[in-house]
DNA sequence: TATGAATGAGCCTTCATTCAT
DNA sequence: GATGAATGAAGGCTCATTCAT
């Protein structure tokens, strides 16, 4: 009936697909990729089945959707090179943040390290993901490297596991995972001056 | 004329089914438990697709055979924890098996790290896992209690973790990652005596 | 333009429900139960063979769904318990009535007495039919105890294996069988006053 | 290693191919003829499922032997037809037989009942039924032209129809049936002189 | 004769996707 | 933009039947 404006169409259009997207996050990291139906998604959206197509082409091309979105979180990683702080100081900023992002978005997390070993998903993102872990490994590396480590790249590729493997312990066994001990560690063997 | 004996069937049996869970493993490592198809397996196998129902009960049933089979493994775990060797030995002695372990059955590995985060299946093996992950810690928190380490149990922990942290990375990215040097300075830093 | 209103959509519900529903009595009446595929239902019903899907959860659900259709109908017994005529006149309404229903829904009683004697399927009913016949025979032995017969509840046993017999072999051998003369006697037989 | 002769290996094959009709007809009557697989059949009857082809080209072959198997029964009918007694004491006695037969016999007699329901089994068998159920009935309308009722079909056609109801009843509420009250109604009923 | 492993057609069911309105 | 009925390819599974020994 009121006819609406472009910018209505727009922000309507908006928060419809931030509904199926969070909805289909939450999903799809609660149950797996596969067994999440675009009708579950639809429902949890709280719109219609074919809406979702108007958004989104394809259940894959949701996924991608999510895995790009989340790639675009920790942009700001690279700020950290530099900074009037030490190195070590921003080495243990960056860790914390990783914590901090861990913690606040579990579904997320979970959904992602899942997909990370479902071959037909990675498959499709291999070369995202692996550009995004040299990155961030590089960033590691020049952090240690200001630090003065004599060997920087080995220095990371251990930070950079050990702390994986946490996140891998803390996402199996939650609330019985002494993270906050084991990060406070991690800092103190790798973020000393 | 004459029937087959007992044992020819049974060795039949064995054949079949070891083919039928060699081509399972490799296939859900290689693309998914889901999105392996009976017929894929059964054609891998070299066998017809009901044959396999012979032999397994389910698709779920298969699974789990593979990874009983599979938990089976390194059950030989314990008798390291006494020895003639120093401690720091023998905790290098059980990294070393578990990178060989993890070299000689990549599939396997795959698959299991693919289905520790698969929401649907790990309800079914939760248990089977936490259990064995934790036996597992024990056993290195009690070789670094004999080593006199000041806190076992928290260097139990991060062993573990950054050994899961580096086969992890390993999975992913194969021939590219300096598998040897990150456990060689693994075995540096915890199994110094 | 408009999407379609609810109305719409229950008017398209019902119709697609409804035409699932008679293609499957018709063909589980023609060929059984077990015999009788979704295909066929879903080809005589011209739909898909997932539709069916969208109205009964399952081959058995459909079934199901038949058959309590099937058992509300007659309903209406009870209000001959009472009425202005005589007792002898109201039960010959009875059988008067069971015979319209018979030959108004042959594919119907076909599948009902087909089913009856499906082990794997009437235990599933067993006690819905119980309940039905005992309901029955006890209005028609109160009948025969209004007529003031003897001993009503044999009256009313024999009264119904008769019909019963009538009706099994009327569905065996349908035009050839002399219905309407059988009927004729069986109402001398128990209905005169 | 002991050869066996040629009436040695015919025993064999008596024994063998009744064993597995007797299991089949157990089968078949307890859980009807679809729910029926091969494979419980042979353990059944003690044999291979290989072995059952030897006896039974197929399944279908199978259901025939049995069918005919117990057509055969009750061929002994005709003899009912003349005799030194009284035709009600005829009757009386094919009545009392039919019981007999009946209660010897109720897995045989229940997956007649149901076989005689299942449309694409009745298809296969529909001229053998009618043929012996026509036979029958003239037995029957015989004997009551020779106690001289007015109308020998139409009163064999309702005996018929009676006891086939009584049948049913009987053999869906087995121990709770009345089945000797009703018989010796019928009796008194139909076999008076 | 006897065995049971092996086959494969065909069934029920699921679900991403399309489409008329 | 929005709806949900409809489609159909594809998957897991069953089971009568075959066959090598």
């Amino acid at each position: 009936m009121s006819p609406k404006t472009k910018e209505q169409y727009e922000e309507i259009r908006q928060k419809s697909a931030e509904a199926i997207l969070q909805a289909a996050l939450e999903l799809f990291g609660h149950q797996g990729y596969h067994s999440t139906t675009i009708s579950q998604i639809a429902k949890a959206a709280g719109v219609s089945k074919g809406l979702m197509y108007n958004y989104f082409p394809s259940k894959e091309a949701l996924l991608d959707e999510i895995i790009h979105g989340v790639m675009a979180v920790g942009e700001g990683l690279m700020t950290l090179l530099e900074g009037p702080s030490s190195p070590g100081e921003r080495l243990r900023k960056l860790l914390l943040n990783n914590i901090e992002m861990l913690k606040s978005n579990l579904h997320f997390w979970k959904l992602i390290t899942s997909l990370s070993f479902q071959p037909e998903v990675v498959e499709r993102y291999s070369d995202l993901i692996r550009t995004k872990a040299r990155a961030n490994l590089e960033v590691v590396e020049e952090l240690f490297r200001q630090k003065g480590s004599p060997d920087p790249r080995r220095e990371a590729l251990m930070l950079s596991a050990t702390l994986d493997g946490i996140f891998l312990h803390y996402l199996n066994l939650r609330e019985d995972y002494p993270l906050e001990e084991m990060v406070n560690h991690l800092i103190e063997q790798f973020c000393s001056e």
